[in-house]
DNA sequence: TTGTTTCTCTGAACGGTGTTCATTATTTTG
DNA sequence: CAAAATAATGAACACCGTTCAGAGAAACAA
């Protein structure tokens, strides 16, 4: 039953957007009515919680085939562009992954949820642990030097959710996002 | 008129963060009824491009004192903290300019409107010609440059005004943007 | 002064939301 | 078959943004 309500809001979910998704759609969808979905699930947020993880489990999946890329800085390159990819081209996912304030409510956090983020989080940490063992980012922590690259990473990407790219009124989004990641290899190069 | 709806928008927004400020807030707040505000905006959002506006004038205002750094390398930096400052004391107001989708409607935008939000980066525009000047970020397009730049300011702000500072249980958030944008400069010093 | 026009403001109403809960329907068990 | 346990309902509540016929006040004309 759970899958069932599950499955019904990632179907929503992508066709409509989180914004105009609402239990009540869902449940049309499935043909229950609206209270049912509050005996499986706490509320709203608990619903999309589930959507939540899909989104890592999707995002892991797409980084796969990047363990068979074998010089470390590579890696790190062509993980950047996964996430960029991921991004643009699963737009509703990313924002609820990384944008939308309601997944993040504290007491949902704790638990063992979150649990597929902190893994591609490793995962980027494991590549940039290589990448010093090749020499690159010498005497950087680790943690600091994710969270960076991590951030700019999550800025572009939400820049261009959130149409910050308009700003830009000359530019394409889509060109302004490829460059500007150009821009982050170049100088991670030096570094 | 407008701006007594305007003073009352603010008031409750920064009480309650702009998830809670409702047109009925408002409207009670500065004793009027819910329909009046709709004889002076559009609609809601129009109501909060206002204040997206008013955001811009506070950031333009606190990064006044960086004309008189002198070396451009150093106001870029300076720039980078009173950013950052600005964002994590003022989240509701950062959340509305950078993150918050409604403000970006596209018809509001092409108008004379997002003119702070432009001049501010047409500053930031300047501080890296300044620099290039000076020698630094050789031969780098300053449109790609100052979208990766702000990107990577806006990737940390935004991570941290959402709670995904969380994925990283053992910091404490803010030295983590503090510590990441240390990061950031060491490695753009190099390039 | 009275009548008329103009402008401002109201507040009920519409269709939407998340959420709760007494009631009904179904299934499982004794 | 009856009783207990479980599952599902859908009306109701309190919100939301938005609209609009009409009430009230002000300004102007006669």
């Amino acid at each position: 039953m759970r899958q069932l309500i599950l499955d019904g809001a990632r179907e929503v979910f992508l066709e409509k957007g989180y914004e105009h998704t609402s239990l009540r759609n869902i449940a049309e969808r499935i043909e229950y009515s609206p209270g049912t979905i509050y005996l499986y699930f706490k509320d709203k947020d608990e619903v999309f919680h589930a959507l939540h993880e899909e989104g890592f489990r999707r995002m892991l999946v797409q980084m796969q085939p990047l363990q068979h890329v074998t010089h470390p800085f590579e890696r790190l390159k062509a993980m950047g562009r996964v996430y960029l990819e991921f991004a643009t081209k699963n737009k509703d996912f990313y924002d609820l992954m990384f944008i939308i304030s309601g997944p993040m409510k504290h007491e949902n956090v704790d638990h063992d949820k979150w649990e597929m983020g902190n893994r591609t989080l490793n995962y980027l940490k494991d590549v940039l642990r290589d990448c010093q063992a090749a020499g690159y980012f010498k005497g950087k922590d680790v943690e600091y030097l994710s969270f960076f690259i991590w951030s700019s990473m999550h800025g572009m990407c939400a820049l261009y959710c959130r149409d910050r790219c308009q700003a830009y009124p000359d530019h394409n989004a889509n060109d302004l996002m490829e460059q500007g990641f150009n821009v982050f290899v170049e100088i991670l190069e030096k570094g």
